[in-house]
DNA sequence: TCCTGGAGCGC
DNA sequence: AGGCGCTCCAGGA
């Protein structure tokens, strides 16, 4: 801090140490020499002694490890005999406690193979373990916090790695730890910068080639509660800049020379550049920015677009190195791969461009729309209208040449280009994407700019590695022997094809790479194991009170109920579906997921009687913390993920099954009441009543009988429908009304072709009238009548267009 | 006519 | 790069 201000720091790491573990033959440390040390070692001379003895018992298995370290051109290496734990799915090493041999050695060495074996050991873990996810791990790191620092050097100018405005070096990880009294310091504001460009099209190359950028800059943005509009719209921590450029051969319009420096003169400062050259304009973007030192690029389709054609553009007219790099934080010189293979729409930028920005953390507002919104359209115009409530002016890039001819026409060019920045950073605003990343990526451990991008099993996968390390597990390996085995398969059948036809294949190798990973996505299609079960509904039009119960976060609850976990089911080699848990022992998944509703039941309990941004802030941290809960299942049953096991995504869906009839029998066959639909983890009761306090005693009886049954799960009145029309699974509406006593009532619709995006405005429209008259709770006749009626209305409208 | 996939929802 | 269940609609055999 200097001052009142933030300032960019960037800490380099040194002497980081790999970390793998090698599995002992059963003969290296004897269970029964090892039992009957740890029972005599209690004092801790008798420690020194365990520790002695196991060093001992080790020495063959040390100097054969030492041997292949040697051979393989690893020298300074660390090798402990430790106590861990493993519960995963490699079949090579033992479930449960033993004694490992730990390896350290730095990572400037090579990696050892995976698949490295020796006479006294088994197997190898951890041999390709990444140093920063190493590093967050070991330091206990959850996501953005106050870190303290230990031992820095500042680091010469001349040998900076960054364009931060200090950089320090530790020469260990272990000088670098989450500052514990964090909780009473201030939350730093940070910089954001919302980027947009505006491009023509070179027909004769085909590529996007920008004519002007705009620049919105938020200074002072808070990430722990959301921000009003008046907030972040505050006089003096917002600027604004354009910078733009002539066309190639032609000269600016006349009198637009004279507007900028009267714009730039009256504002103190450059909100308007002009620029000969494109190269010129991105020299001047690059400055431009790294004195801004934005913590966060924000924009629509930002890193599918922007920064493509931006680091594109820069590469093609020789923009050198020390400008370009400027985007990020990190010092470049070279221009890594920017087309990634997988050149899908809208799956985010490729991992080249993501490494050009690296220190600085990038908001997509398409993406983020994506991901939060259900919306038919995710464009600026779209958004702009239905979530700002503004107007957005569309420009091609073929109305832009046109543009250049007049003062007027640029200057409105500009104008688009700054407004389209601004909505962008107000859609960030709007849908509060950093207080709720933050919050997601404090809960989970893992890197926040990941979070922004989705990557939901990320986020799990981290949640997962935290918990298990700090039970001295051992961790599964990122790429499983599965996977291996799977892509030198994929390798050879592409080696084969390739030899076909040897000329296409050698012509553009990245095409068959892409449809590698086509034909992956088609094997992986079918569903791999049973899901939740849907009741057959009794379709039909209800005209009385129908009760919606639903079970409350049915997945998270069942792994507690039956405490489901890596540690507690028994998995059979040949797949089969595992029997539930005896142990009494809590399992890891049950402890991590109580701590969870935990900590979200404290901070709804806060929420109730905070107000105002701290309100809101509850609010978020528990929606954060619900999400987390509830994402945790998905990954167990995600063929990719680093903690994928179907046996017990297999075996909590068969509870959520068991657990549903059980449900309905019991309604139907002991209370007597008609079950008339259930989906996954919900229930509907047709009363046949039109008093709603009788229909609400009946919920609070069902309610009472039904969680008796168990320890975690709790089934909870949802809603109370006034009249429903029940059609297919998955497809009903109703009208629902308001739990808190208000005679609110509203029209909820699933899954009928109206709330569908691929049905046309007019049909939907239709649709909704057909629908609000069948719920009006008119007579047949009239509804008939009244839906006919307009039916005709539209036919004789569409004949006259 | 029957059968397979995708979309796009629901949970 | 979370999962499966269920309409629908195309399109091919």
């Amino acid at each position: 801090v200097i001052g009142k201000r933030f300032h960019s720091c960037c800490v380099v790491v040194k002497n980081m140490q790999r970390c793998i573990y090698a599995i002992p033959s059963s003969s290296v440390f004897p269970r029964d020499t090892i039992s009957r040390i740890e029972k005599n070692s209690t004092s801790s001379d008798a420690s020194l002694s365990l520790r002695a003895t196991l060093h001992e018992l080790s020495s063959g298995l040390k100097s054969e490890v030492a041997e292949k370290l040697s051979d393989l051109n690893v020298s300074n290496f660390v090798m402990t005999p430790v106590k861990r734990n493993y519960a995963f799915e490699r079949t090579d090493v033992p479930i449960g406690e033993q004694y490992v041999l730990k390896i350290n050695y730095p990572y400037k060495d090579p990696a050892v193979p995976a698949d490295l074996r020796g006479d006294h050991f088994h197997a190898l873990l951890g041999t390709n373990n990444s140093a920063l996810e190493l590093f967050l791990i070991k330091r206990k790191i959850k996501g953005p916090s106050w870190l303290s620092i230990s031992k820095f050097v500042a680091c010469p100018s001349t040998q900076r790695v960054s364009w931060c405005k200090f950089e320090v070096t530790v020469d260990s990880p272990k000088d670098i730890s989450v500052l514990m009294t964090s909780n009473t310091l201030e939350v730093p504001p940070v910089v954001v910068a919302a980027v947009n460009l505006k491009t023509i099209i070179n027909e004769k190359h085909n590529v996007h080639e920008i004519v002007s950028a705009s620049v919105i800059c938020c200074h002072q943005v808070k990430i722990d509660t959301p921000m009003r509009s008046e907030d972040w719209q505050k006089r003096g921590t917002i600027s604004h800049f354009t910078v733009m450029r002539k066309l190639e051969g032609s000269i600016f319009p006349i009198g637009l020379t004279k507007e900028a420096s009267d714009r730039n003169q009256k504002a103190g400062s450059n909100v308007l550049a002009l620029e000969s050259s494109e190269r010129a304009l991105l020299n001047r973007l690059m400055i431009e920015l790294s004195k801004l030192d934005c913590d966060v690029l924000v924009g629509h389709n930002i890193s599918g677009f922007d920064l493509d054609v931006l680091l594109h553009r820069a590469q093609t007219c020789k923009v050198p190195s020390s400008m370009w790099s400027k985007i990020g934080r990190l010092r470049r010189s070279v221009m890594p791969r920017l087309t990634k293979g997988n050149t899908l729409y809208g799956s985010g930028a490729s991992p080249g461009i993501m490494s050009c920005i690296a220190g600085r953390l990038l908001c997509d507002t398409y993406l983020c729309s994506r991901d939060l919104l259900r919306e038919v359209s995710y464009s600026l115009t779209q958004l702009a209208e239905t979530q700002l409530k503004k107007d957005r002016r569309e420009v091609s890039p073929h109305d832009i040449p046109p543009m250049f001819q007049s003062a007027g026409t640029l200057l409105k060019l500009v104008e688009y280009g700054e407004t389209d920045a601004w909505l962008s950073l107000e859609l960030m605003f709007h849908l509060s994407v950093l207080p709720l990343t933050r919050q997601l990526t404090n809960i989970s451990g893992n890197l926040w700019g990941k979070t922004l991008q989705g990557a939901r099993a990320q986020r799990v996968e981290y949640l997962l590695l935290h918990s298990f390390h700090a039970k001295k597990f051992i961790i599964p390996d990122k790429f499983a022997a599965r996977n291996k085995e799977l892509n030198s398969a994929k390798r050879k059948l592409n080696a084969d094809t390739e030899g076909g036809n040897a000329a296409d294949g050698a012509a553009d190798p990245s095409i068959d790479d892409e449809v590698h990973h086509g034909d992956q996505g088609k094997a992986r299609k079918g569903p791999s194991y049973a899901g939740g079960l849907v009741l057959e509904p009794k379709k039909g039009l209800y005209d009385k009170y129908i009760l919606l119960l639903d079970f409350n976060s049915l997945y998270p609850s069942i792994i507690q109920e039956f405490n489901i976990c890596f540690t507690t089911v028994e998995r059979s080699s040949d797949g089969n579906l595992p029997n539930l848990p005896t142990s009494k022992a809590s399992g890891v998944l049950p402890e991590l997921l109580k701590s969870l509703v935990e900590r979200r039941r404290m901070v709804k309990s806060w929420l109730k009687t905070a107000s105002g941004l701290k309100r809101q802030q509850f609010d978020i941290q528990q929606q954060a913390l619900k999400l987390t809960a509830n994402s945790m299942y998905g990954c167990l049953g995600f063929s990719n993920s680093r903690f994928f096991a179907k046996p017990l995504a297999e075996l909590i869906t068969l509870q959520g099954r068991e657990i549903l009839q059980n449900t309905v029998d019991l309604v139907q066959n002991n209370l007597n009441l008609e079950v008339i639909y259930g989906d996954t983890d919900s229930i509907m009761i047709y009363t046949g009543l039109d008093d709603i306090s009788k229909a609400k005693a009946i919920a609070g009886k069902v309610i009472q009988e039904v969680n008796k049954k168990y320890r975690c799960l709790e089934i909870d009145l949802d809603g109370v429908y006034k009249r429903m029309l029940l059609l297919k699974k998955k497809k009903y509406a109703a009208i629902k009304v308001a739990l808190d006593g208000s005679l609110r009532e509203n029209i909820e619709r699933k899954g009928l072709d109206m709330v569908r995006r691929d049905w046309s405005l007019l049909s939907k429209e239709i649709g909704d009238f057909c629908l609000n008259q069948i719920l009006s709770g008119g007579t047949c006749d009239d509804v008939v009548e009244s839906i006919h009626n307009s039916l005709v209305q539209v036919q004789a409208q569409m004949k006259k267009w």
